[in-house]
DNA sequence: AATCATTTTTCATTATTTGAAATTTTCACA
DNA sequence: TGTGAAAATTTCAAATAATGAAAAATGATT
């Protein structure tokens, strides 16, 4: 018996998902999230920096392990993502066909430029890069897929914020703060604001070595 | 007080995995991973086809969905793969720079001979691809990373066990049967051994027609 | 507007998860 | 090769939390 709410939001979201959870599933899932961001851990490792008790922990991989989510080395006995967490995942881009579509795009601005050509998409404060297609010269990849990197400090964010009705955009850059990596990312509201603003009229979005210094780019956004 | 076995196997994989495995965690995995290899399902259907209730696996997916591990799309009402699980399998990769060390590699041989390199790895019965150089022409992607292939019937899958002693040769084509795909495909052991003993002297593995009618290609193992 | 299918919530039951502690294994160092 | 400390694994009892049935809500279709 539900108290009738005569005109609030539509439903309030974070009850919702608190009462309707399995708190073992988000727990393991928690430690296999922090487990992913880092390259081995061992199991007593793991435990304490996720605060449950080794013998959880030791469940929760063994668990997973038998799944092949994750895996364990025997040498230096540190748990790392699994092959079967790769596959999972790689079904992410293969949903909409996005990179498929993207690739002509990205060839031809590879070969026009020279220069390495990235796909990343929208992810809440982050733009996401799922794809590229590199120049001859790259040696390695500044952004492999799966890269996440904050999108006021990233020529692809800032060309995707470029789109955004401005409301949107308020909405994003107000809740949390801007942080800053070097010297030159813009970290107040103010100053990315007027930066967007060029951006709309130049049309694509240039980044300043505003993430690391030595690096610059330019995007454009792709509808 | 574990009964001693005076000269059993080290220790029986089974038993122990089933005992310190956690029953809600592992439900959730298989439903997870059902999700995974769909591309877009209802609720309703997934609690069907995992046998599982609606009222578990809406719980499962309310707890995953809260994660970015499992997206619904609102229109549709279909649950996907999620971003969250891109970035975690996105890691396998990073773990070994395999993808790295391999890339000059892939690029000199897609120049050499202007065919789109693939690069896969083993996965039990069969190779996983992780990655590729495209070469100019292709418009799609036959293996799109994290694609599965088994092993007798792909061209990097013989060269991969052309390296391997007899023996695990042996437990690999005992253990299951041999899938047709074509009316080329190797399904009897003999033949496929055959092969592979071509293969060795050959030193490159060239996979006619076995898998898909139209398709062949040729593969090496790189250590 | 009424019906039907699907999703979401409630609730009581029961199975499962859990951490502490015991045990075993592993590994570094003598 | 032996020894000891740390890490991993297992056991066990307590209690939390997962579960499915059924009710309620939602939303699509006629």
């Amino acid at each position: 018996m539900q108290e009738k709410r005569s005109r609030g939001r539509p439903k309030a979201w974070d009850d919702k998902t608190e009462q309707n959870t399995i708190k073992s599933l988000d727990r393991a899932m928690a430690v296999f999230e922090h487990l992913s961001t880092l390259s081995g851990v061992t199991l007593s490792e793991l435990a304490q920096e996720t605060d449950q008790s080794p013998a959880t922990v030791y469940r929760i991989l063994a668990t997973l392990q038998a799944r092949g989510l994750v895996e364990l080395d025997a040498e230096s006995q540190l748990w790392h993502v699994g092959a079967g967490a790769f596959l999972i995942g790689a079904r992410y881009l293969r949903r909409t066909s996005i990179v498929d579509r993207a690739r002509p795009i990205l060839r031809r601005l590879m070969e026009e430029t020279g220069e390495t050509a990235n796909l990343a998409i929208p992810q809440e404060r982050h733009v996401l890069f799922v794809s590229q297609i590199e120049c001859h010269e790259s040696i390695r990849a500044f952004f492999p897929p799966g890269t996440l990197s904050p999108m006021h400090a990233s020529g692809i964010g800032k060309a995707i914020l470029s789109q955004m009705p401005d409301e949107r955009l308020d909405r994003i850059l107000s809740g949390a703060s801007l942080e800053r990596f070097t010297e030159k990312t813009l970290t107040r509201p103010s100053l990315l604001r007027d930066d967007i603003r060029e951006t709309r009229i130049r049309g694509y979005a240039i980044d300043d070595e505003e993430k690391n210094m030595g690096m610059r780019c330019i995007a454009a956004p792709v509808i």
